[in-house]
RNA sequence: GCCCCCGUAGCUCAGGGGAUAGAGCACACGCCUCCGGAGCGUGGGGCGCAGGUUCGAAUCCUGCCGGGGGCACCA
């Protein structure tokens, strides 16, 4: 990005000053670029003579001192001095050109990065337990998954998009009795739901389509046959209906994990050894106990119970060897919020098992609740209140639940405004951005249909303020993406790609894209093509689509 | 009691230690001979409180207050 180049002029500056005697001989941090809010503060400010002032210099006078020495560069205009200390960099026409005509050319990269370098990520997310539909909260984390997944790439990442399935432990054995329930209670033979059982009506159905394909056999079966069958066989079945709901999202998983694997494997119980090995277990009250509290955590930890059983955390830290062992370099949970407390024994065992913290990340999702009518319902199993992710795609449909998802900080709870995400208006931030690249296409097309070419133009001719505006939006895309990838934060996106969206709204009202003026009529489809290509490259980052027309 | 997240405009929320804190909705007032009015413009209004670090704090630290979530040999 330009910053790096600007960044060099600096340090070039920097070097002169000390060279000369301006400056007293210090090392300086690398110069640190931000965009300005206010445009008469220039494309990109520094606050390094700020910086560099720290020692009791005037600020203004080591910025002065800087200005001086830089290299001429054609990148650069201007560069003045203002506020406390501030060098403000305007930058030249032929870079806003330039960075322009990267936008509009599908073959340069723009929006790209190599700040991964190739680094692997593997990013968990969703991992949503199979004992039920998909509900809007998983849907918030197959969105935030998707978009941080989509970011990382962008910035050269190599990611893999991983999905644990909970099929082992106590939760599933009671999702097989409930079904074993659900299939006598078909037969009329008197059956109860286990306590803490699911009640859900979707279990019924289950186990009627079930009993349709394989008939009254396990009537008559040891319970626990009957319950492992039917388990088993409900399993696959809400498995795959999860994969549906997935996929009709949008969603797609490389890595589908089956915890009862790693059971079954003796990866779980080789997980008491490796920590027995660093001297980590500790047997009290007849069970095994992880001491986490050597790392960090408030109190140790049980991975084997009195009874024998290893718990949840055992098989977390399995997991956690496995994903280790594949050779990724870094590692991304994406956990609800409620998973908090298991953090720091995660990090833990990061520890214990020799891994580098840092390469461990884990990252909490907040909750959704649903505005419908003015009235706040929250999505939380507790409540009773579970919203089907079918039910909010088939309402608002996939694209609009997605960019909603993404339009709030993983950090904040986030209130889904259905009627909001319904509206085919310029109310929907959704249906906003995809507007305009709807009318945009139209443009084009209609363009096309005149003669004029379809490629990119010069930009020589244009200069109104509207379009050096959508000019400079169109510039910062690319460290907007660098920036959302590392914070984390596709909310940073959205809310960019709102704002270009309204700035070609500006720029559509001020200047008449087809003319009589040939050049300049060019050089405006030109724009509109940069703006078009941002648009659905911002949103296919975020699997939203960019409709042609709507 | 302890831990985590949050507290910014009437509402829902953005804000990478920087300059005069933003968007959408809502409210008020405007704009259609025009490439998609499914659009655009103008206006009022705000960083929970108190300290601290810093040249500079909505941002970092501490305490308090308020909201949410979590604190098992459950998952």
């Amino acid at each position: 990005m330009v910053t790096d180049a600007l960044a060099g002029l600096v340090e070039v500056a920097l070097k002169a000053a000390v060279a000369d005697g301006a400056l007293s001989s210090e090392s300086f941090p690398g110069p640190h670029f931000e965009r300005p809010k206010r445009a008469e503060h220039g494309d990109w400010a520094t606050s390094i003579a700020l910086v560099v002032a720290r020692g009791g210099a005037n600020p203004r006078a080591v910025a002065a001192a800087l200005v001086e020495r830089l290299p001429p560069s054609d990148l650069v205009e201007r560069v003045e001095v203002a506020g406390p200390g501030f060098l403000n960099f305007h930058l030249s026409s032929k870079w806003l050109h330039d960075v322009v005509q990267r936008a509009a050319d599908p073959a340069s990269g723009f929006g790209r990065s190599s700040e991964g370098s190739g680094r692997h990520v593997n990013l968990e997310y969703v991992s949503a337990n199979p004992t039920g539909p998909m509900n809007v909260v998983s849907g918030r984390h197959a969105a935030v998954g998707d978009a941080l997944a989509g970011l990382l790439e962008a910035t050269g990442h190599k990611v893999t998009r991983e999905f644990l399935i909970n099929d082992a432990g106590r939760q599933l054995d009671l999702f097989a009795q409930s079904v074993a329930a659900r299939y006598l209670q078909h037969f009329r033979v008197m059956a109860e739901l286990p306590e803490d059982g699911y009640q859900g009506d979707y279990l019924i159905e289950v186990a009627e389509q079930i009993a349709n394909e394989i008939g009254d056999g396990l009537v008559q079966s040891p319970s626990a046959e009957r319950e492992k069958t039917l388990g088993d066989l409900a399993l696959q079945r809400m498995l795959d209906s999860m994969k549906a709901s997935l996929e009709r999202f949008g969603s797609r998983f490389d890595v589908w994990f089956s915890e009862r694997k790693m059971h079954d494997s003796g990866a779980v119980s080789a997980v008491i050894e490796r920590l027995r090995d660093g001297g980590f277990i500790e047997e009290r009250d007849k069970a095994l106990w992880f001491r986490s509290s050597q790392f960090g955590d408030d109190k140790d930890r049980v991975v084997v119970r009195s009874n024998g059983a290893t718990t949840y955390l055992t098989a977390d830290i399995a997991y956690l060897i496995d994903k280790a062992g594949r050779g990724y370099d870094h590692l991304i949970y994406l956990w609800g919020a409620d998973h908090h407390g298991t953090v720091p024994r995660m990090m833990a065992a990061t520890q214990a098992l020799g891994l580098i913290k840092e390469q461990v990340e884990i990252r909490l999702i907040q909750n959704v609740s649903l505005l419908r009518e003015g009235v706040t319902v929250k999505a939380s199993k507790r409540a009773g209140e579970v919203v089907a992710l079918d039910e909010l795609v088939d309402e608002v449909g996939s694209d609009a639940a997605r960019y909603t998802f993404l339009t709030r900080s993983m950090d904040a709870p986030l209130e889904f405004d259905i009627e909001l995400a319904k509206q085919e208006g310029p109310d929907n931030p959704v249906y906003y951005v995809q507007y305009a690249h709807a009318r945009i296409c139209s443009i084009l097309k209609k363009a096309a249909e005149q003669g004029f070419l379809t490629g990119t133009s010069p930009l020589d001719p244009v200069g109104h303020p509207s379009e050096e505006q959508l000019m400079r939006k169109l510039s910062s895309y690319e460290e907007t993406v660098l920036l959302a990838a590392q914070a984390r934060a596709p909310q940073r996106l959205t809310r960019y790609l709102e704002e270009l969206a309204s700035s070609f709204s500006a720029y559509y009202r001020d200047c008449r894209v087809i003319s009589e003026e040939r050049a300049l009529s060019q050089a405006r489809l030109t724009l509109c093509l940069a703006t078009k290509r941002v648009i659905a490259d911002g949103l296919g980052l975020l699997l939203v689509s960019a409709p042609e027309s709507m």
